[in-house]
DNA sequence: TAGATTGTTAATCGATTAACAATC
DNA sequence: TAGATTGTTAATCGATTAACAATC
């Protein structure tokens, strides 16, 4: 309930090599360096070899000063009168946040949302790998959704284990997503991205992550109207 | 560029009927309201009265202090020793949004992710209304998707005419994205919401907002292995 | 060199929180 | 009444920003 107390960036920062700075980051520097990294990730994949920090703000709506005090913080990424070498912030950054390495993801669904994400490349890019896709619907159970076979859900306790997940996505119709969740919690996941509306009621030991597209578009007409 | 200056919630507040006040509301202060109006909206849906500002906590991970100080700027909306009647806070904060009405929105894209977003109420919920379905697919057109026959993407501009939409919702492939964001800015949307993960360049004059699932993900997973 | 952009300082402002009286 | 929860104060902390020297 109370993370955060850590001061901001400032770390010692170790080695370039890869020191593991003790320090936890911020709420608001790791969700800052998380969407920089997204950024980043697509930037390379246009082929862009340096960005400046004014051009990471025009995509991030992050202040370009605030953007250069966060990076500042963990070593001088930057050349100045250049900008910084994509590539080698995208692995810095991934070598902060610690996420460097793959993950293994199960989603639950394999309706049309389920098969937008599995066929999306949006988690891949990131090192997430949805190993494996879920349903309760046995009419849709062993028919193939991106590079997977869709499963019935009573294998989820054993995927978990036998795949290391750690994360599960749901992406089913509101009225079953609080009985999957639930499912998930038994199976040991820690961490719930819910892509229904529904509220979940999950252990403390589970973080629960609402997608809220609706609440994005609110929040972006209030400032258009006003 | 530079919004965000007038001081949070602490308005006047005029008389309960619905007096506009003339305050923008400060960036983090809207964010939170509409991450409020989402729990609420999903709780007056499961049939609850009232709900405290601890409840609204445990769902959205603001502060219960926060919460109560965010509400109280525009007017004493709870009750000592009960908590917030659901429904009347949600039309406060409508209200307070000046979101309250529908408003008309474009979704470029009929792919399996453009029929989640069609079939789902997500956006319903929150006053958003699918009024086209546009594709440049023509094998596509005329096929049902939802309430709505798929158009082709030349019948845009008519469309966003008439229908006087401002936001556009963008689910299409990468590759397709930035050259439909123009499409899009040439018909005079104001808001683009992409769910492809290209960066999209547009005027100054319109925003995009770009869903990120795996920037939260990422997010998460940090908090979880530290 | 001239232009661009980083890294960093210092000052300001808003967000966050604990605590508690008020009151349902 | 007793218990719960709001509304509000006061203090602290982090985020934000402008400005500019350093330097590519």
């Amino acid at each position: 309930m109370s993370y955060g107390e850590p001061a901001a960036g400032a770390v010692e920062s170790g080695p370039p090599g890869g020191g593991a700075s003790s320090e936890r980051l911020s709420l608001g520097v790791a969700a800052r360096l998380s969407r920089y990294l997204q950024v980043l990730t697509q930037a390379k994949k246009m082929g862009k070899e340096t960005i400046s920090s004014q051009e990471l703000s025009d995509y991030t709506h992050v202040n370009s000063t605030q953007i250069r005090r966060d990076l500042s913080g963990f070593g001088k990424f930057g050349k100045r009168g250049v900008g910084y070498n994509v590539e080698a912030l995208v692995s810095q950054i991934r070598k902060i946040l610690r996420t460097a390495g793959q993950h293994n993801i199960a989603l639950i669904g394999a309706g049309h949302l389920g098969k937008a994400i599995a066929s999306s490349e949006i988690f891949a890019d990131h090192g997430f790998r949805v190993v494996a896709i879920f349903d309760n619907d046995r009419a849709k159970v062993g028919s193939q959704v991106g590079a997977q076979a869709v499963r019935h859900i009573a294998d989820l306790r054993q995927v978990v284990e036998d795949e290391d997940i750690v994360v599960g996505v749901l992406a089913v119709p509101n009225q079953a997503a609080q009985g999957l969740a639930d499912e998930l919690v038994d199976a040991g996941v820690k961490i719930i991205f819910n892509y229904s509306e529904s509220l979940l009621d999950v252990p403390p030991e589970v973080t629960v992550h609402t997608s809220s597209p609706a609440v994005d578009l609110l929040y972006a007409l209030y400032f258009y109207l006003t």
